[in-house]
DNA sequence: CTGTATCCCTTCCGATACTG
DNA sequence: CAGTATCGGAAGGGATACAG
């Protein structure tokens, strides 16, 4: 056994994390309503540059349902919706944070390979 | 700005990592191969039930070309390989460890919701 | 402004059969 | 033992049009 074990048999906490984040803009979604606290639905749109109406607003509601968002609507015309992270919400892109760290450094280096490869075709010769 | 921020302009390291750890058995094969260092390919498949060979060896090949995974081939006769993780791979697994927490006190939560709602259903009178 | 509804394409994945 | 090949269904996601 190691020091602390982090999959009981046959689930993994991993795949329960998974399954709420998966989601091709659900990552991003997070990060936003953690940097801006509150966000409008246009303004999330804004956010995530070729996101589609659809997918914003059904990610959103998953999320919703998953209890990691709270949605706060106005009544009042134009309609006013306003999206942030509940606690749990909260909790859970603290826990993305290293993975957030891991795959900035995974960037940073791949970057590094490309300039490298890139030097070398460059002088082929002296 | 807030303490550390994590997201450079239209891309996220959370993205990054994502790439490569989703698929559906890839959270479980990290975690297997953090635990037993090495494993052969019919050892896996034991350890992750359900998992098909094609999407074993599927997974196991982005996770090494991603650099996540070593695969170790010996020429004998029954062939042998073994695999094991990276230093990448070891790093990630890290990473990924805060999130298997959250995930597996988010299924804890749930079961506790489940007993609650089955205790109340349970006596409806005295 | 904040969504729904629909169509359609792509990717993911399971099942099965076959190979060195 | 450790794969490869192929098929087909299911799910994810984009584009567009329409609605309260």
């Amino acid at each position: 056994m190691t020091t602390t074990p982090r999959c009981g048999p046959y689930i993994c906490g991993i795949d329960a994390a998974m399954d709420v984040v998966s989601g091709k803009w659900k990552g991003l979604i997070l990060w936003e309503l953690a940097e801006h606290e509150v966000r409008r639905f246009a303004e999330l749109r804004r956010g995530l540059p070729g996101v589609s109406e659809k997918m914003l607003t059904q990610h959103l509601r998953e999320m919703e349902q998953d209890g990691l968002v709270h949605r706060e609507v106005y009544a009042e015309v134009p309609p006013r919706v306003e999206y942030s992270l509940t606690e749990h919400g909260r909790s859970l892109n603290e826990a993305l944070a290293p993975l957030g760290d891991w795959g900035r450094e995974r960037i940073r280096r791949e970057r590094a390979d490309l300039v490298d490869h890139a030097d070398a075709e460059a002088m082929p010769r002296p």
